[in-house]
DNA sequence: CGCGAGCTTGACGTTGTTCAACTAGAGTGG
DNA sequence: CCACTCTAGTTGAACAACGTCAAGCTCGCG
């Protein structure tokens, strides 16, 4: 039933590492999942129990406190999740949530632990991986406490067209009210801000179609 | 002139994994140097060609952007600085500037790295203190992203009291100016945020000098 | 056809920033 | 020892940015 690590053409780079025996052992291990949208891959202070792979689709990663939600980061295929939940805890530190369906791989956080304490180059891509999360972290952190509005939308416009679809036109797969969550704001606000890019002509709006007019303008203007 | 990495008593705990002979080259390689208070250690962007061990003092890991700097984290004895920049750029993602003067150890990263790639407990301990890193941050990015000024200069006293002093009385080591970089407030809101927990006889305040009086009242305000 | 969730709009209130003026204290040269 | 200066700290008032509230709209779906 399991498709073989050894053969999976999109697994992530840091498979590469793993010897014939590693990647057997994981293909043992794992669960290929499909995930619905709104369904939950893992919960904030849940053990930590799996690594995730997403496969295709889009997860929303996020903090939950009391009322108030927020967006960390949204990733797609190739993406792999959990990882940096093992430190001294053990618990997930924030919940991922299926944007639309999502394929995963699930893997037995053991077995990753296991390869990890015997292969200290899979460790180095893990190493490298983290470090990219804590890069990625650091310019969110810089976005959403220093910039305003206009330039928090401006900026996941860009991300949105360059980095999820890597095209000018695409159908949002987040609501208003998840916009709001990524961005910091209030969901009028978000509706605010993208009806007045539709009128300044550096967007093309029409619900959840968004068709990017002048990126040059949003990068200027998230900046 | 080097202290033995071996004898040392206030080392980081990663350097329990080193071998002897490990710890004998680490020791030949690093350098033990005072920072004077305003003194730069590694700087945004800049090459990254050496970890940091703070042995005493403090600093302050920050962004900078432009015009507007924000603090990232104050870092005191025991912290190692400049792993996260082990990545596809290999240059700091942040800057350390002492806040008072700080002795460090200084080594060379591709000893570091040398050791990486051999020692499997070390790569072990170092993703161990890379997600730690993650946590502090998705922690940090909600206070400054969803919290109220109020809440925020709770949680900077909090944390001043009980992580950077272990005590309620001390005097405070950032300049109002420097708070505001912390806290993501302006100046005038700092001053004004301190006073008013003054009036409230949460705190005393008396210049630089700073006495918790209700930790708890703090704590729940912070939240 | 009607219902409901998500979306949109405008008015208004709150929070936080900016600006300008003033104060206190530390260092400097006469 | 006393002006003098310079920087950090403080204060109040005006202003801008953003959130909240209430109402109306749209569109998919039963």
């Amino acid at each position: 039933m399991n498709t073989k690590c050894s053969l999976c053409s999109n697994r992530s780079a840091c498979f590469d590492e793993l010897s014939i025996n590693e990647l057997a052992k994981v293909t043992d291990n794992k669960a290929e999942i499909v995930y619905k949208k709104g369904e939950t891959l893992m919960k904030q202070n849940g053990a930590a129990s799996h690594i995730y792979f997403i496969k295709s689709g889009l997860v929303k990663v996020h903090v939950e406190n009391q009322n108030k939600s927020l967006i960390i980061e949204l990733a797609n295929k190739g993406s792999m999740l959990g990882i940096s939940s093992l430190n001294h805890s053990n618990r997930y530190n924030f919940s991922v949530t299926a944007v639309n369906d999502v394929e995963v791989c699930e893997i037995n956080i053991e077995i990753i632990q296991n390869i990890m304490t015997n292969n200290v180059g899979f460790s180095t891509v893990i190493i490298n991986d983290l470090n990219n999360t804590i890069d990625k972290l650091l310019s969110r952190i810089y976005c959403l406490s220093q910039k305003n509005m206009q330039s928090r939308v401006a900026e996941m416009l860009v991300f949105m067209s360059v980095k999820i679809f890597g095209k000018n036109k695409f159908v949002m797969p987040l609501s208003r009210n998840e916009l709001g969550e990524l961005t910091s704001m209030a969901t009028e606000n978000v509706v605010r801000m993208l009806k007045d890019f539709h009128k300044k002509s550096i967007i093309n709006l029409s619900g959840k179609k968004v068709e990017i007019l002048d990126l040059n303008a949003l990068k200027k203007l998230s900046s």
